[in-house]
RNA sequence: GGGUCGUUAGCUCAGGUGGUUAGAGCGCAUCCCUGAUAAGGAUGAGGUCCCUGGUUCGAGUCCAGGACGACCCA
């Protein structure tokens, strides 16, 4: 009968994890963690919610990872982890997802399309990327509460969105202004960045110079210069955006000149003399930039009339002296440095063209003409003016329309802004507050973007979006901002019989667009304006959204209870998107961190180090390596491979490796342990010996595991993961390598008696331990332990791992001699292994002994208690002292840098020198017979106290020796006749154990031996008969010379060259 | 153009506050161990610690400049 479910070691781990899966349905483990008692309190981790518009792959599954692993922590330190699912569902990469799908270029296929059906499919796309990222987090475990998700699209969460707006606008914080977005004029679309970047080309545009004629009086600057004929040299690759002219811009800090040519005198940097050909010709005046500033000029076109002052020289240090002139004509409405200086002149704001690329009516000569094909008639009309200085083609790399390949304009939007630059301070005190982990993104990529910072561009004109909840008046231009629906149902009156559902009431384009009211000004119509909100506006609200705050769930924020969070973790992308929309909002709005702690990962390459992403074909599906490996591999090579915030090259290999590296070590140890407790029946719930009278090794396990315990905890603590991960790797090596290794005797025993018991308990505590520690890792695996080893014995046990508390740290636990004396032990040990190496001599071999050479005084001592470990283990009969060390080894003394740098300087080097060159056991003997060494140096007498020295032993050429430090082990290498006897009976132990496993006998089969084979193994083999026939099982064991290899039973094998013939009989019940 | 990070063995990566023998894992070669092992152990080969300059008695580590790569933003 077995206790313990046999654990094959041909194991499938992805089989496992399905099962566990299924197991953790069953019993709704995941909702009962929700519930257990939290006497900690909250913790409160918030989702970044994906985005549902692609499938997942190996970068999100790292984050999801992560995400995951403090969740589970927590919620089994006593703390409770609400962890609602989130999904972000509006925006432009939504909506091309679709457009992609029916096929469509432009927006004005949408709007025939019709905006409600559009949405809908943006709905329903959405939707199904959610399935899918479900399922995926689903299967490598990722705990959520999905049956509580939040979506971004629904009436509650809408609702929210509008009130923090509102709370926004009335602390006067959005305004309307211009925003330069590239453009394309065919489709009628401003583009993302994104887009622009994917089609840039090199194309021939014109390269202009123009002359601006100057009005104010030069003569400060020269006399010559007073005679009206004085003109600033502009060159420019848009003739168009000349209809729009409103400034020149000059660099302050550069020199100008101004230079006589053909009876003009024009002004240009010097340092483009040259490039304009103008070097040739006589300056006659040099000044500053800053010195241009305020000089007027006569406008090239007057068509549109400006309401401000206008048509003067600005500065800027934009402005650069590469190309060009060191002149740059100013066009606010086409550029977003020209933008940007017509705001901080406050220059007026004209613009000839219109949004479908055309010139407008005012400008008679050119109106209704595309501006390209503008360009070259602008040129003749400059040409025939004399206002045209020189012409020529330039080709450089423009962006175009990825979709239709028209050239993109750069135009000024009328948007919707946010002014965050008047909350600046307030978000750096904020991110002050926050722990961000690397260091460096809070101060650099975070910190430096918040100093920065500049008004968010909050409108889109799209239509899958919150639509921005701002109504205008038709006529006088009154402005209201909706703060919730019973505010927008009283003002407008519509029917909803219930306002939060979207068949009844849909506050998305196109409903919303019909709502109007008259205005409480004027009596004009109150309609709402064309645009809808950028969608990261929506994910930086779920910690209010989220709840339908303040209409619902007002306490758990208002208490502190779910804000700010004290977790979040996201990919280093995140830094200018969630990250800082989560704070621009919280601090807007609470003036208050939204989170405490922020993880941020890098990204995740591929095995050439490159980001995955859709345009190159790169991205690895993250469901070959889940289907092959299982998800605790995947997890576990997330989470040890290397420090998460530094982007990792992600490979099958790579997770193989973590796989062999530890949860097949794993697997083995629990596997070993089911093995052994079976045969002998062993019952988990019988009375363990305490503690203080089990043997040094289940002691010094319980040291280790016990450390190990406290290092995960505060390294979890500190979100140090790798860190925590790596302690694990390595108590499971001593665990595995040691602990195991050196206890399988134990076990072997045929009785059962304390100290196989003691044994048992131990490995079965540690185990345990071990699973509910490695739980938030790789929680597979850890509940099949759990489920193994614990549930059968334990009826009142929690019925998943994860419903267990976590371990922690027993302060009382500790031996330091115990410690220090095992750790020693397998110092020794590794050296023995390295020395018999070296010697070539076989471990089965057994050996006289080795003689251990140290100056520190206290390991003999140390070492004692476990020489009997040592021999046992290197297969030796003794373990010695060397009483004088000259015999083995060689002494080497340098000086001690630490010491003496400081202290002598300079005379380092020297004192090195002389040390070297000194004779070693001279050296040591005045140090033995004064006290201190003196030394001779150019600069006088140096004297050494021991400590200023760094005495290193050596070994001695051609001694079977090796050397950790100041610990020399010598080998024994003589091999008496006794010792070659024992050898050989061991080979032969060897060669039966290989049968037995060769016949998958039973660990237990007792068998019945005989042997043929000439000398000397045979009087070896008779001699330890006794022996042989214990460890191999064998009741029965003798010669057996007529032996021949055609009989049933009979298997040859080899030792040393010489056939032995081994006829093995497994012995039926026994 | 600005910012952040990185560059250490064939590959993937560790290397608080400077200290003279720069480590691990994988891979390779040789050997060992195996009555838990798709494992494990040892040894070896393999390093101008990206380059240049500086600070210092002493630099993989600190400073400056540069090269290359990745990412973010213009």
């Amino acid at each position: 009968m077995s206790r313990f479910e046999k654990a094959d070691t041909t194991y499938s781990f992805p089989e496992m994890e399905e099962r566990i899966l299924e197991f953790w349905e069953r019993e709704d483990v995941f909702a009962k963690s929700l519930v257990r008692p939290a006497p900690n309190g909250n913790y409160v981790f918030y989702e970044g919610p994906p985005t549902a518009n692609a499938l997942p792959h190996p970068g999100h599954v790292l984050t999801r990872v992560i995400k995951d692993l403090f969740p589970r922590y927590k919620t089994m330190r006593g703390y409770h982890v609400a962890r609602k699912a989130g999904w972000d569902t509006h925006g432009l990469p939504v909506e091309i997802e679709v457009e992609k799908e029916l096929g469509f270029t432009s927006k004005d296929d949408i709007e025939k399309f019709g905006i409600a059906e559009f949405n809908r499919r943006c709905l329903d796309s959405v939707r199904r990327y959610e399935k899918e990222w479900r399922r995926i987090s689903n299967r490598i475990g990722f705990w959520l509460n999905y049956e509580e998700a939040y979506f971004t699209y629904t009436n509650e969460y809408l609702e929210t969105v509008w009130w923090l707006l509102r709370q926004i606008w009335d602390k006067g914080l959005i305004y309307e202004g211009h925003k330069i977005v590239p453009y394309c004029y065919r489709c009628g679309t401003p583009l993302s960045s994104h887009e622009v970047a994917q089609n840039y080309k090199d194309t021939k545009d014109p390269s202009i110079y123009i002359k601006f004629r100057i009005k104010s009086d030069m003569r400060r600057f020269g006399t010559e210069l007073a005679e009206g004929k004085t003109y600033f040299l502009v060159w420019t690759t848009t003739p168009w955006t000349l209809l729009s002219n409103v400034a020149l811009a000059v660099n302050p800090k550069a020199e100008y000149v101004a230079v006589f040519h053909a009876g003009e005198h024009l002004i240009l940097a010097r340092d483009l003399l040259e490039a304009t050909g103008l070097d040739e010709e006589p300056v006659v005046a040099s000044m500053r930039g800053a010195d241009l500033e305020s000089i007027k000029y006569e406008p090239l076109y007057t068509f549109i009339p400006v309401e401000k002052p206008a048509h003067y020289v600005v500065t800027g240090g934009f402005v650069t002296l590469e190309d060009g002139t060191g002149i740059v004509h100013i066009a606010p409405a086409f550029g977003e440095d020209d933008y940007q200086v017509g705001i901080e002149n406050d220059l007026p704001f004209v613009c000839a063209v219109d949004e479908r690329g055309n010139i407008v009516p005012e400008v008679t000569d050119w109106a209704g003409k595309n501006m390209k094909d503008a360009d070259s008639e602008i040129l003749n009309d400059l040409k025939e003016r004399g206002l045209l200085f020189r012409s020529a083609t330039y080709t450089h790399a423009y962006p175009f329309c990825w979709r239709c390949d028209s050239p993109l304009m750069y135009y000024a939007f009328p948007s919707w802004f946010i002014r965050t630059t008047s909350v600046r301070d307030e978000l750096l005190a904020n991110n002050e507050q926050i722990n961000w982990v690397p260091e460096h993104i809070g101060t650099g990529r975070f910190g430096q973007w918040l100093e920065g910072v500049v008004d968010w561009a909050l409108s889109r004109n799209r239509y899958w979006g919150t639509p921005l909840p701002i109504w205008q008046c038709a006529s006088c231009g009154e402005l209201h901002c909706i703060g919730s629906y019973v505010e927008l149902q009283e003002l407008a009156g519509f029917e909803a019989d219930d306002l939060y559902d979207q068949e009844k009431f849909n506050p998305h384009r196109p409903f919303v667009d019909s709502l109007t009211w008259k205005c409480a000004e004027c009596g004009g119509e109150m309609r709402r304006v064309p645009h809808v909100i950028d969608c990261w506006f929506d994910s930086g609200a779920m910690p209010f959204a989220q709840h339908h705050y303040p209409f619902e769930h007002k306490d758990k924020i208002d208490s502190g209870a779910q804000f700010p969070a004290d977790f979040i973790s996201e990919a280093v992308d995140q830094t200018r998107g969630w990250f800082y929309t989560l704070h621009a909002i919280a601090t807007m709005v609470k003036d208050s961190p939204a989170y405490k702690n922020c993880l941020v990962l890098g990204l995740i390459q591929d095995e050439k180090g490159h980001k995955m992403s859709k345009s190159t074909g790169n991205v690895a599906d993250p469901w070959k390596v889940i289907d092959r490996q299982g998800a605790d591999a995947f997890r576990w090579y997330f989470l040890s491979a290397t420090a998460p915030w530094v982007g990792t090259r992600y490979s099958e290999t790579a997770v193989v490796n973590s796989l062999q590296k530890f949860l097949i070590p794993l697997w083995n140890v629990y596997s070993f342990f089911v093995i052994y407790a079976n045969i002998d029946d062993f019952d988990p719930a019988s009375d363990a010996k305490p503690w203080s009278e089990r043997e040094q090794l289940d002691r010094w396990i319980r040291i280790k595991y016990n450390r190990l315990v406290q290092s995960v905890i505060e390294n979890l603590d500190k979100y140090r993961v790798t860190e925590a991960a790596r302690s694990i790797e390595n108590f499971l090596d001593l665990l595995s390598n040691w602990y195991v290794r050196r206890t399988r005797r134990r076990f072997w025993q045929g009785e059962k008696n304390d100290s196989k018991w003691n044994g048992y308990h131990t490995l079965y505590e540690i185990l345990v331990g071990f699973s509910r520690l490695i739980s938030p890792f790789t929680p597979f695996l850890a509940e099949q332990l759990h489920q193994k080893l614990v549930r059968p014995f334990y009826p009142d046990a929690p019925i998943s791992v994860h419903l267990s508390d976590y371990p922690e740290p027993d302060a009382s636990v500790s031996e330091p001699d115990l410690e220090e004396g095992m750790d020693a032990a397998l110092r020794v040990v590794k050296l023995g292994h390295a020395a018999r190496n070296l010697s070539k001599i076989k471990v089965r071999q057994p050996l006289r002994g080795i003689i251990l050479v140290t100056n520190d005084r206290q390991l003999p001592a140390v070492l004692e208690e476990y020489c009997g470990i040592i021999k046992d283990e290197l297969n030796i009969k003794s373990v010695d002292w060397a009483e004088d060390a000259k015999d083995y080894v060689d002494v080497q003394i340098k000086p001690n840098f630490a010491l003496l740098g400081p202290r002598l300087g300079r005379q380092t080097r020297e004192v090195q020198q002389l040390l070297a060159s000194s004779p070693a056991t001279e050296l040591v003997a005045q140090l033995s017979e004064t006290g201190h060494v003196v030394l001779n140096t150019s600069e006088g007498e140096v004297t050494l106290d021991p400590q200023d020295l760094d005495i290193r032993i050596i070994e001695k050429e051609g001694t079977a020796a090796q050397r950790d430090g100041n610990l020399l082990l010598v080998l024994d290498l003589e091999i008496t006749p006794e010792l070659r006897e024992e050898g050989l009976s061991r080979e032969f132990i060897n060669r039966v154990q290989n049968l037995r496993k060769t016949l998958q006998l039973d660990y237990e089969q007792r068998i019945e031996v005989k042997f043929s084979v000439g000398e000397p193994v045979r009087s070896a083999v008779l001699k330890h008969a006794d022996t042989i026939a214990a460890e191999t099982l064998a009741i029965d064991f003798g010669e057996d010379a007529d032996l021949a290899d055609e009989q049933p039973n009979v298997y040859t094998a080899a030792i040393e060259a010489l056939e032995v013939l081994i006829k093995l009989v497994p012995v039926k019940g026994a």
